[in-house]
DNA sequence: CACTCCATGTAAGGGGTTACATGATTTA
DNA sequence: TAAATCATGTAACCCCTTACATGGAGTG
């Protein structure tokens, strides 16, 4: 349940729509916690009923948008989630159940998608080195600069990890099954 | 949709009951793709309704006990959903929320469950690590366990990443926050 | 006037987690 | 004979995904 904190945390730092915070989360949050439009409403609707946050209609924009704001209760509740002790991320990744079926029934032509995920990893790990340049290449930062930083550090870190082992998938791969296929 | 495919998996390379899939996935295919023997169970049904695999009376065992065998029907779909191309695993934790909560509202004391997950994942390491000395250490490796290492690689290189990843968390957390808490 | 973007939602279905339930077999 | 382990399952609940629905406002 901890995308209604990620909610929180994002109103904190600027009360806005939910189709604000949608696409905002596309573009901060949602890279290490993604959720759809769908989601966040449903769990916006629910923190307003708990009263973690309120809504108001937004004057001057447009029928129907409102803007959230965090409430005392949504503070208290977003500090009491953050010393909460909980279980570290699980690596889940289909490919590596992939990989064990062909090493169980033989070969299945695994290389192409090993590839395609190649290259999404490559531009993924691209848009972080971007964001690293844009934000965070003048020193000194902040200690909100400097934990943001961290976070995208995750973020590199992770992506250069899939993409220096996707490269020895291929090798392996491809080294046990000439260009056949 | 992919434990199917997993359960599959481990049923090709040996059949077993589903209890014995449950605990067996706890040392295998559980590391990267997790469930618990709820989810294993109603998949198997599931399975078995759909004509993927078949399950026979145990002899010998005890009293109710079942063996799955993967059919033709599950065969031909393991290797359809293996060449079927996917979405690359998202980095998806929790730890970021609320270290972008801690950058957010000011400092959360999340240094003892940094330290926590740093002794887990340092842990996890290490049970990697033994795995890679028992078994891949005599070489050359047959492609089948050439494949195997390569997936033990992935959660190797994952937990490495985690763990230099938590050791700067912490220094950065604690340069900025002296012991008081 | 049609198209796109803004902005909100409902509904259905699948997957995952947790709690509970049942009974047989081995072990102390 | 009591406890632990083997072995299977039901039920409830929540989260996530996908598809669908609605209508206003700006743009070509």
């Amino acid at each position: 349940m901890s995308l209604q904190h990620a909610l929180l945390t994002s109103i904190v730092e600027k009360p806005c729509s939910g189709y604000d915070l949608a696409r905002r989360f596309d573009k901060s949050i949602g890279y290490f916690w993604h959720a759809t439009h769908q989601q966040i409403y449903r769990e916006l609707a629910r923190m307003e009923e708990q009263g973690w946050v309120s809504s108001s209609e937004v004057e001057g924009g447009r029928a129907g948008k409102k803007r959230f704001d965090i409430l005392p209760a949504g503070r208290m509740e977003l500090q009491r989630w953050a010393a909460e002790s909980a279980a570290p991320m699980r690596l889940r990744d289909d490919m590596l159940v992939r990989l064990r079926a062909d090493a169980a029934v033989g070969p299945l032509g695994l290389t192409g998608e090993l590839e395609r995920r190649l290259a999404l990893h490559e531009q993924e790990l691209a848009t972080y080195r971007a964001i690293e340049q844009r934000d965070f290449s003048r020193q000194p930062l902040s200690r909100e600069a400097e934990i943001h930083y961290l976070i995208l550090k995750a973020g590199i870190s992770f992506e250069e990890g899939r993409v220096q082992w996707t490269k020895e998938a291929l090798a392996i791969l491809q080294k046990k099954q000439p260009p056949a296929r």
